[in-house]
DNA sequence: ATTGTCCGTTGGTTATTATACAATCGTGTT
DNA sequence: AACACGATTGTATAATAACCAACGGACAAT
């Protein structure tokens, strides 16, 4: 397990880049990852050259290149379950109003990887390429209850006051989750969303993704929620239903 | 300008992962970067270990890690004007019937940054992330004719009977688009397909961007573009308008 | 206008580091 | 069951990238 470290630390630059919100300078770079300016100055060239990153060309800083880009979308339309589920989710659009969205398990968290918009006015998105905890979003809930390769997370950090916070009740509450085959998001990861989601399983029986539906809570009531967490459960049925089918 | 060679090796790595429509073996990639397996091995383990790539665990092999899609989202989240276009494109849609894209110019090629669907069933989409050729897009053009840091590309590669091929041709087609102020592609990359393109400019006046509408030839006829096409001008100028007044 | 400071880049040297070759281990195959 | 293929690991050498120091350009202040 020896770890070339050049291309580690240009990959950590990379992550550097990204979690600037604006264009980063060498130096500064080269502070946050304890090392020289020169080592920073010439891993952020080999960057640039291949497009990873680019140069401002008056402050002469730096920030993340299109390529990344260009990489992004290789991977997701190389992802069978997203082209699948494209129409599913345009479905459960058309059926509940609010926007839908599938993920899948990607580093110990939810990633999201589509998303199809309502055309409510009033509505509640996630970018494609969000990650977001398991334990308190109803995508994440499913991955973590139904997709045997999810661990439970260490910790379980509050963003909002019905974030569930202990691994006692989680447990609980995710054995709901499986009884009923789908997962619930009411307001505990964002002030005012609630969501529903359901797992989709491939041809083997074993759960690869969630799809799910998320709107303000004016229109996701906790009435209403029975009715759409049918549509869900429906709807995901059918898109596991033709993963099976196609058995790739 | 010296590179780091295994910090370059991973970044070709990665560009190999994204090109093979499959997950590619460890010996595959040393024979097309012709070095050792050995190497390869460690490099796709260091990207492997930073989520840049992950491996199959039951045929070893590689793809690209969730990782990428992470920093991809970073990147378009921070680029002021694909937040600034996403209403605008709505409208487009909303008033033409047709899918909106926006591209900016990268690596001398057109990167759609971002899209808003037509309700229609037939309709003609781009995935964000993709990369167009200038010489036969819409969006294209308008980059070649307005952004004064496009250059002109060397070859002129055809995609189907209707692209243009030649520079003189190109040039005189490039000065009626600046001429009009907008850019058309009548089938000249995908058959069955036209598009209407105008730039967008920043509070310095530079184009930045374009915006523009892509949709079936048989809704996008000849008779209507000059109606599509002075509806995507206003409202490119519109939001050129809202990109001076925020002046960032 | 001139000096001074800050920041990114480049030169050069040494020791680290990554490379290539060879051997090993695990899988799937004949 | 033996074999063949492919990924991984061990190891010595030589290349390479690290650090230090100097350079150059931009901007600010005097």
């Amino acid at each position: 397990m020896s770890e070339i470290q050049s291309l580690a630390r240009g990959l950590k630059l990379l992550e550097l880049l990204a979690a600037g919100d604006d264009d980063v300078g060498v130096t500064e770079l080269a502070g946050q990852m304890g090392i020289d300016k020169s080592s920073v100055s010439r891993l952020v060239q080999t960057l640039a050259a291949y497009g990873y990153a680019e140069q401002d060309p008056t402050s002469r800083r730096y920030r993340l290149g299109p390529q990344i880009v260009r990489l992004s979308r290789s991977l997701l339309t190389r992802m069978p379950l997203r082209d699948e589920a494209k129409p599913f989710l345009r479905t459960l659009v058309n059926r509940t109003g609010e926007c839908a969205h599938i993920a899948i398990l990607a580093q110990g968290q939810a990633l999201y990887i589509d998303q199809v918009e309502s055309p409510a006015s009033l509505r509640v998105t996630t970018g494609v390429g969000t990650l977001a905890p398991l334990h308190c979003t109803a995508l994440g809930k499913c991955l973590l209850t139904f997709d045997s390769t999810a661990e439970m997370p260490a910790e379980l950090p509050p963003f909002t006051a019905r974030t569930i916070t202990d691994h006692k009740s989680l447990a609980a509450h995710l054995e709901q989750t499986r009884r009923q085959g789908y997962a619930v998001d009411d307001e505990e990861y964002d002030y005012g969303v609630r969501c529903v989601a359901a797992p989709v399983y491939d041809f083997r029986g074993k759960a690869v993704g969630a799809i799910g539906i998320s709107g303000p809570a004016g229109r996701v009531t906790l009435e209403r929620m029975a009715d759409f967490a049918t549509i869900v459960k429906e709807v995901s049925q059918s898109l596991s239903d033709r993963m099976s089918f196609n058995r790739s």
